[in-house]
DNA sequence: GGGATATTTTGACACTGTCAAGATTGATTG
DNA sequence: CAATCAATCTTGACAGTGTCAAAATATCCC
């Protein structure tokens, strides 16, 4: 809004700088409430532009959801890179955990945007911009090369590669925060121990 | 279309039986494009009605759409208990490798009511019709008392309580499904192994 | 200053869910 | 059998949506 003085952008032309202010405006709309109570109309009002103006900055809705999930993914990336870089510090096993119960927690905080980045309304309704598609395949990359890490330091007890190991902890890792975000199972208060039981599953799975 | 004769219906008035002909053409419409390629108005258009027809028997779109994932449940519930009877003649590990195979591909074969079952668009957007609700609360304690019994024959090794360890496998599953259903790992063919993988971790989970 | 270019706006279209009021039909009862 | 009543369906309408085409405006560079 106060587009008088902005020392990082030069404040160009009309509006100072839309593009930002468009996802950032959308962000917030979908943190209240979800994707469907975001609607092109509405947030071009709010930022004050004329309808169609931000399709001059996102080819299309799609793209908007696509850019802010992106966002989401370079969150979880940063956080995944925090937590690699304490390892020696602490034991690996109460890391992971840690890891596990701080991903959750942030799921749950940006639920909507955590939809929003492995829900079907991009992935199977809409289309993926490269973009987020590059970004959200190195996210789990890094994540694959975390679980080759702790079965290699023995701290994961797998039978099976480290591929199919990466893939079944992250969907019991994904369908718990899927229980959590979609209002299934919404009591948080025994979040704790479920978290910590699937923990002990995906430790010691032989 | 055919209102000439039906055996079974006795081709009352107006249409004959619109509430059912709307639930299965509905079913039909999201099998093939999912929630969003299914509007109030194409749907009556498709069964050869007006517009606001199908409002006398669904009261919103939302109504239509409980009623959908309602015979989902129904049919999950049918499998758990198909699988429930045949305990007798099979090692239990592999009728539970079984049931989550077949689980899997249910949901995988039905992705869109799946979706409609356990997503948002239901359980946060709209409201759960008291119907829905009470069914797929009832076909968790199903789920709840099976646990409950492989963990009493020594099936499932689990340190945490029963709910826990129904609620984590749950997730697990569920997280498979969504892995595969929203297009995020969508290679069918690696889905063998990641299922075996995850039975054996939510076997031996101490 | 002038032209090119980037940015925004206005108008329009086809689509959506759903409400209110009227029309039609089947069943029911005198 | 005829008249009434309730269930069922239709028509009209409204506010909302995403997005395209064309016109308008502001900014930049020469």
């Amino acid at each position: 809004m106060t587009q008088t003085d902005s020392p990082s952008t030069s404040r160009n032309y009309h509006h100072g700088d839309l593009y930002q202010s468009l996802l950032l405006m959308a962000t917030e709309m979908i943190a209240e409430g979800g994707t469907e109570s975001l609607s092109m109309r509405k947030l071009a009002d709010r930022v004050g532009v004329s309808r169609t103006a931000p399709y001059h900055h996102f080819k299309d809705k799609n793209a908007l959801l696509c850019a802010i999930a992106e966002q989401g993914f370079e969150r979880v990336e940063r956080l995944l890179n925090e937590v690699r870089i304490k390892e020696e510090s602490e034991a690996l096993a109460i890391i992971f955990n840690q890891y596990v119960h701080t991903y959750i927690e942030l799921a749950y905080k940006h639920r909507e945007q955590y939809d929003l980045m492995f829900g079907r309304e991009i992935w199977r309704n809409g289309t993926p911009t490269q973009s987020l598609h590059n970004r959200s395949r190195q996210h789990f990359k890094s994540w694959l090369n975390w679980i080759e890490h702790l079965c290699n330091q023995k701290v994961i007890h797998s039978s099976d590669s480290t591929l199919r190991t990466a893939q079944v902890c992250w969907a019991t890792l994904h369908g718990l925060c899927r229980l959590l975000n979609d209002g299934i199972y919404t009591e948080k208060s025994h979040l704790e121990e479920m978290v910590n039981c699937a923990v002990k599953m995906m430790l010691k799975n032989t």
